[in-house]
RNA sequence: GGGCGGGUAGCUCAGCGGUAGAGCGUCGGUCUUACACACCGAAUGUCGCAGGUUCGACCCCUGUCCCGCCCA
């Protein structure tokens, strides 16, 4: 049984995907190959070990996997390292979960007993992700995955801690921070987000010490009131300049506060221009607060509930406080106001709660000192970022930065290296305990709670996975990395700071590019979110779901009703399996400077289509083959007897030199779009199809053809298989002599395709493309005057070819005129090409010039095709109607070009200005026009 | 309020100083011995709006209106 015979008649992915990933990863070809020269290092962004596979990562994966293949296969020692994010607080709360549904608590068990339920967890599930990857064709190499807590990786983050601390860039201080009620602990300035939201807005009266007088002050928190340490007014404000420096009566307790003078918090041109100043719950207070040696009074503990400085409102929750203070402030006759108002609500990243700005004592990084060196590295082009327009988003926020504050109450995390002196306080920051107190000499000292902030530890990620601090083989080799690729929401959170550690630990950036993708939506543009029910498993999408699978799914996630009805009306059949390779194509083709990429089905349903259109195609070649065909080493010869061969080599020159060129450049879409044109339009439309016959008829023939056909083949699987590994790998295995042509056993190793830039070749090739856009056009009108003759296929036409008289303005290398074609070889071939596509014979006509023009006989009923080079007479045809009306359109279309042609050329400042080529076009179009109208015009003329 | 991105064919998107492109969809014709997930043919756009620069602008500049994102 043949290879053809053994495929089916439709690409089934499923049969395929699986078996070629287990071979690949059996046989270790992920591995860098260490006898390689050149290097090339990718890093995996790494997910959260509590993450399963969303459409973000399958975008960022194809990509990554592209740019890895690619350098593996252009013969690099490739490593792209895989490995998971411990992801605090999103892992502590999917086990606290567990714990909660079975009845306890992280509480009631302890932290060590937790910490041991975490680490189970993380055995049964937490390389769920990963396992995910596989298969979509991550070729990442498995034996080096990381994850941020393992010991090797525990011990860099602590080193990178200890040396911060010791070079005076980490530092504990009591500061605001964002607190988290629901997760009790401080979040980064990064993890909250500013919502803006209708509130509503109070005024109320603080009343003059002296007893006579009130000043009026606005806000939107009232429960904060008993936090307040001061009334700030501005300094310029005629109003309040006599009250500056006096005293105010707190409206619900019985103590003072005074007036202040501050133009930095004060706008007075907003509200009553007086602010309650509470230093202690709003940050721009706090920076008040600070400005003017402000008692700092906390109102709101860490559950959210008002302290004892509230007097009989302590112990209420804030929100109900809220309410209370309102109310008391009515009660006492000091309400001014309520008015609804539009206010910014910080809230959680993560969860979305009320984040609480709290006083409390944390961890920080200094940021300036780091930041510099960062901006540095991007100004210079040291780093260069991809779209580049976001250095400038990158700029501003590090010229801006503040002080990160990185230390979490969580038990889930790096624990921060530091000790207090149980005596006397001192702290003592560590990898362990010290023996003895060196400030007061006790020996009994209790280890810091909190953990790290989990961007802390993966900003080492590029460095520390490699064996960093040590100075290892590896890390030499592979550091530092080529290129990080990752959606552009993580710039701050994550490659900023990987380019700092990098440039701060081992005086190299992490990489020498960052390629930002955008987020992918919905197909109406949204944003997938499991409440909206429009969340695209890519799973779903390579091995298919029925529409009851999807609706369960969504419903499990908490998809809302209107969710639902979405799922079933846009997928009512739910997904067929498109494979993991038209994904993929689909996520590859959207171009990188976009900012949402808006997934659309019927997009992966045409990638689909292209597999099974390469499929079939490469069925085609292996059952029509002579016995002995192999694929050859280098590119057949091939002459203008064969001119489809010709051609088709010159077309994959082209098309290979695009490719590597727009995968160097990072435009994968574009580098998609060259191989999915070139096989699709070109190879199955034009090439394989004119291969038929020859193939047929003639052995001799049939050899070129077939050696032809297979070398183009492989060269084409070669240029696609980074981005369609699988389909790709499947059909090389199976072209005869692929193996030995490209000396290896896979095709993750076969050399990727380089142009041939000898410049021999090009004009060869440039000849060729005329020949056959000639051969092309002829083709075209002989079939479009079938179409609209009605003339079925079956039966054969006749035709008379009349070449036109060269241009003497023409000088384009590629002219192609009747002198080319006095070579009876071409001539020959162009009409075999004519007959097997459109089933005509072609009889050329003697060739002339000037009046030597043989006299042309245009029958009565034959159709006329005026072509670039040529004019075709299609005899005996004409159901004169429609003659009639497409030669009344084409001329239509012809004297419109001919106007825009001459307007140009009566524009005297277009013929001076204009460079002289593109006006000698222009005379040349204007020349075959005006030929071409008055060709129509006598014939429409003719026909009556 | 500041910054960034986008507004191109019915839809999703490329393009970019020299006569507007792709995929899907639409219309007509084909089960032609690789593929109907296909083949052949056809139609389709004041390139958001208004100015300017230029021999020439969808492309560059200015203004303006919508949409989205980020920062405050």
């Amino acid at each position: 049984m043949s290879e053809a015979e053994a495929l089916s008649s439709r690409y089934d992915p499923a049969e395929v995907e699986g078996k070629w990933y287990a071979w690949w990863e059996k046989q270790l070809y992920f591995a860098p190959r260490l006898t390689a020269n050149a290097t090339y290092t990718i890093m995996i962004p790494p997910p959260n070990v509590t993450g399963s596979l969303h459409m973000g990562h399958a975008c960022r994966t194809a990509f990554e996997d592209v740019l890895t293949r690619h350098a593996r296969m252009s013969g690099k020692a490739t490593l792209w390292l895989p490995g998971t994010d411990h992801a605090g607080i999103a892992t502590q709360l999917v086990v606290s979960r567990q714990l909660e549904a079975e009845g306890t608590s992280r509480e009631a068990i302890g932290r060590n007993a937790f910490e041991a339920r975490v680490w189970e967890w993380k055995a049964q599930s937490g390389d769920r992700i990963l396992t995910q990857l596989r298969e979509l064709g991550a070729s990442c190499d498995w034996s080096r995955q990381r994850f941020t807590l393992d010991a090797d990786y525990a011990a860099a983050v602590e080193e990178a801690f200890l040396r911060l601390y010791r070079e005076g860039l980490i530092y504990r201080g009591e500061r605001l921070v964002n607190w988290s009620i629901s997760t009790q602990t401080a979040v980064s300035d990064l993890e909250v987000e500013n919502h803006e939201e209708q509130g509503e807005i109070w005024d109320f009266a603080y009343p003059l010490a002296t007893g006579s007088g009130e000043i009026v002050v606005s806000t939107t928190r009232p429960e904060t009131v008993f936090g307040d340490s001061a009334v700030a007014v501005h300094p310029d404000d005629p109003r309040y300049q006599a009250l500056i420096g006096t005293q105010l009566r707190h409206p619900l307790l019985d103590r003072e506060i005074p007036v202040i003078a501050d133009a930095i918090l004060v706008d007075p041109t907003f509200g009553s221009g007086a602010v309650k100043v509470t230093p202690a719950h709003d940050p721009r207070d706090f920076e008040t607060g600070k400005r003017h040696n402000l008692p700092m009074l906390t109102v709101i503990d860490r559950q959210g509930m008002l302290t004892e400085a509230a007097g009989r409102f302590a112990g209420l929750e804030r929100f109900a406080a809220r309410k209370a203070v309102v109310a008391a402030l009515d009660a006492a006759g000091l309400l001014r106001g309520a008015k609804p108002h539009k206010l910014s609500v910080p809230r959680a990243q993560r969860g979305g709660e009320v984040i609480e700005p709290l006083l409390s004592t944390q961890w920080f990084v200094c940021m300036q000192p780091l930041a510099e060196p960062a901006i540095a590295a991007v100004r210079s082009g040291e780093v260069k970022i991809f779209p580049e327009d976001w250095s400038k988003t990158y700029f501003h926020w590090l010229e801006n930065i503040q002080d990160w504050c990185i230390s979490r109450q969580l038990w889930w995390g790096h624990r921060i290296p530091a000790w207090y002196c149980e005596s006397c306080g001192e702290v003592h920051v560590a990898s362990e305990a010290p023996r003895a107190c060196s400030a007061c000499g006790h020996d009994i000292f209790r280890a810091d709670e909190d953990v790290l902030d989990t961007w802390f530890s993966s900003s080492l990620w590029p460095f520390a996975t490699l064996g960093w601090p040590k100075e290892t083989e590896t890390l030499k080799r592979f550091y530092p990395g080529d290129d990080l690729e990752t959606g552009y929401d993580i710039l701050f959170f994550w490659v900023a700071r990987m380019i700092m550690m990098g440039l701060h630990f081992t005086g190299t950036p992490p990489f020498k590019r960052v390629l930002l993708s955008g987020l992918v939506t919905d197909e109406r543009g949204e944003k997938m979110s499991k409440v909206k029910g429009n969340v695209i498993d890519p799973l779903d999408v390579a091995r298919g779901a029925t529409l009851e699978d999807l609706v369960a799914k969504a419903q499990a996630a908490g998809a809302s009703a209107a969710g639902l009805r979405y799922l079933k009306e846009t997928y009512p059949e739910g997904f067929v399996a498109y494979g993991a390779d038209a994904l993929r194509m689909t996520l590859l083709s959207y171009s990188p400077q976009t900012r949402r990429i808006a997934l659309s089905l019927k997009r992966i349903e045409g990638y689909r289509n292209f597999s099974n259109k390469l499929w079939n195609a490469t069925r085609l070649v292996l059952s029509s083959l002579p016995q002995d065909a192999r694929v050859p080493k280098t590119a057949p010869l091939a002459d203008v007897s064969t001119l489809p061969c010709v051609w088709i080599l010159a077309r994959l020159d082209e098309t290979t030199r695009n490719v590597g060129r727009f995968i160097e450049g990072y435009r994968l879409d574009e580098a998609a779009q060259a191989i999915y044109h070139f096989l699709w339009d070109e190879y199955c439309d034009w090439f394989l199809e004119l291969m038929k016959g020859p193939l047929r008829r003639s052995p001799a023939e049939a050899h070129t053809y077939g050696a032809c056909a297979l070398y183009v083949l492989d060269q084409s699987l070669r240029l696609l298989h980074p981005m369609m590994p699988f389909i790709t790998e499947e059909l090389w295995q199976r072209l005869p002599g692929a193996k030995d042509a490209a000396g290896e056993e896979t095709l993750l190793y076969a050399a990727f395709p380089r142009g041939d830039d000898r410049a021999e070749a090009r004009q060869h090739d440039r000849f060729a493309t005329a020949a056959m856009s000639v051969m092309q056009e002829i083709v075209g009108g002989i079939r479009t005057v079938r179409t609209q003759h009605q003339l079925p296929r079956h039966q054969v036409l006749e035709a008379e070819l009349f070449w036109r008289e060269p241009s003497a303005a023409r000088s384009a290398p590629s002219a192609i005129d009747a002198a080319a074609f006095e070579s009876s070889e071409l001539l020959n071939a162009l009409r075999a090409s004519v007959r097997d596509l459109t089933n005509t014979t072609l009889r050329p006509q003697p060739v002339g010039t000037g009046s030597d023009l043989p006299p042309r006989k245009l029958g009565p009923r034959d159709a006329l095709l005026a072509l670039t080079h040529c004019d075709v007479h299609v005899l005996d045809v004409v159901d004169l109607a429609a003659e009639k009306l497409r030669l009344g359109r084409e001329l239509e279309k012809a004297m419109k070009d001919l106007a825009l042609a001459q307007k140009k050329l009566s524009n005297a400042a277009f013929v001076d200005k204009a460079p002289a080529e593109v006006v000698a076009t222009e005379r040349e179009r204007e020349a075959s026009l005006e030929r071409t109208t008055t060709l129509l015009k006598q014939r429409l003329g003719s026909l009556g």
